[in-house]
DNA sequence: TCTGGGGTCCTAGGACCC
DNA sequence: TCTGGGGTCCTAGGACCC
């Protein structure tokens, strides 16, 4: 029995959160932006009939948008992540096994299915049940490894007549889409190895798949063979339903202004940390490293640029949230310098151990605190109730470094106070 | 004036050891 | 002028993804 995978993805995903709750703007163009209402992060389909491209500076077509009236959101994620969680589960009721991929797409393992039911009516019937549940639009892509289906799933978004299905299995069918496909639309092949690609004469992806993945290793790397032999309908990437706990925990932000003053720092630098020690609690993981960074616009060539990124080390791997804001802090007074224009900070955490199981000195007494543990649980538990927020002094009140979301929808279905009103 | 945030994997090169 | 070889570990940087 060969293995069929299926790629599910989202249209238009953000676009299409934001107009679930407002029918007025059915068949209105939409955009969503990213934090600090920088740039393009999605479009709906009217949008990007009108060629408003991914990841343009908002500022830069402010004027057009308006102009074609188009809505304007800023990133409203509680609600996207919301609305994902619902697809998600959707599916896990509906297929064998599932890996969340990314906030709008999921694998599923569809091996063996095809003996009971046809793989175009399975990916019409996911399709529906999707939309009728959540009024999400969903397109299936359906082939012998990931790397195809997420080819196959591109084609069903762009080609109608799919009717956003695409059963890839077929391998005359496969070959007549790689010949269609430009090389850079391959997963795992980005604007570099495009360019490179390219120049050596692979244009299309069956040329891509036509070349000798000995070579590719050599000239290339272990990665772009993989990619070649997946191409080819031999499956190299395997369906990964537990997620990995993570290696890294990143908190950063853009400001809404620019900081000169370091109140303003040391109030971010706080919150970041803050809510990356909230991320490893939840992932059950203490961490020995913290760093931190700091980040003048790169941008602008004019001004003075200074980019420090300070790490250390802790003496115990910990979770708790007063001592990793102590270690950033310490970093932050080294490294702080007056006279520059900040735009950005963040802290990373690194090194994770499980709670408990830190080998320590004589001195040290392993295995945590059990005081530090308790405060930690009330503390997040009261901020994940939605009653109320408790932080460090050192997070601010002010907070007049925090970024821009002047186009925020409300939180339609995870505050209380927003959800919509039928009259 | 205005250009996101959060991840992963791989590789090269330096430090260090025997 | 000569001045080994091989292994491990760590970090930085580059590429990719959504």
């Amino acid at each position: 029995m060969s293995a069929v995978f299926a790629l599910v993805d989202c249209n238009n995903f953000y676009a299409s959160c934001e107009r679930l709750f407002r029918p007025d703007l059915i068949g209105r163009p939409i955009v969503v932006l990213s934090n600090n209402d920088g740039c393009i992060v999605a479009r709906s389909a009217e949008a990007k009939a009108l060629g408003i491209k991914m990841g343009v500076p908002f500022h830069q077509i402010e004027r057009y948008l308006r102009q074609q009236n188009v809505a304007v959101f800023s990133s409203n994620y509680a609600l996207y992540a919301d609305i994902s969680a619902r697809v998600m589960s959707i599916l896990e009721q509906h297929a064998p096994r599932v890996e969340i991929y990314s906030i709008d797409e999921a694998f599923l393992d569809l091996t063996g299915v095809d003996a009971i039911v046809s793989l175009d009516t399975f990916g019409a019937s996911i399709r529906q049940i999707v939309r009728q549940h959540t009024g999400i639009h969903v397109c299936v892509g359906m082939a012998p490894s990931k790397t195809l289906a997420k080819l196959a799933n591109h084609a069903a978004k762009v080609y109608p007549a799919t009717r956003g299905v695409v059963d890839l299995t077929d391998p005359v069918r496969q070959q007549r889409l790689l010949a269609l496909m430009p090389v850079s639309e391959v997963w795992g092949v980005g604007p570099r190895l495009s360019k490179r690609l390219n120049a050596e004469g692979i244009q299309t992806a069956l040329d891509l798949a036509a070349a000798n993945p000995k070579t590719i290793r050599q000239q290339y790397s272990v990665v772009l063979e993989r990619t070649v032999r997946e191409l080819n309908g031999e499956s190299c990437l395997s369906l990964e339903e537990m997620t990995p706990t993570k290696q890294q925990i990143i908190c950063s932000r853009s400001f809404g202004q620019r900081i000169t003053e370091y109140r303003q720092m040391h109030e971010a630098i706080c919150s970041y940390t803050s809510r990356a020690a909230e991320k490893l609690r939840q992932e059950r993981r203490t961490a020995r490293r913290l760093s931190i960074f700091l980040r003048t616009n790169r941008f602008n060539t004019a001004e003075p640029q200074y980019m420090p990124a300070p790490g250390a080390e802790l003496p115990i791997p910990t979770d708790d949230t007063r001592e990793l804001v102590a270690t950033a802090i310490k970093l932050l007074r080294a490294c702080w310098k007056d006279g520059y224009r900040y735009m950005k900070a963040g802290v990373m955490l690194t090194d994770f151990h499980q709670p408990g199981t830190f080998q320590s000195d004589l001195f040290n007494t392993a295995g945590g605190n059990p005081r530090s543990q308790a405060l930690m649980e009330v503390l997040d538990h009261i901020n994940q109730s939605g009653h109320g927020q408790v932080f460090l002094a050192g997070q601010g009140m002010q907070r007049d470094w925090n970024m821009q979301r002047r186009y925020l929808s409300p939180a339609y279905t995870t505050r209380w106070q927003d959800i919509p009103v039928v009259r």
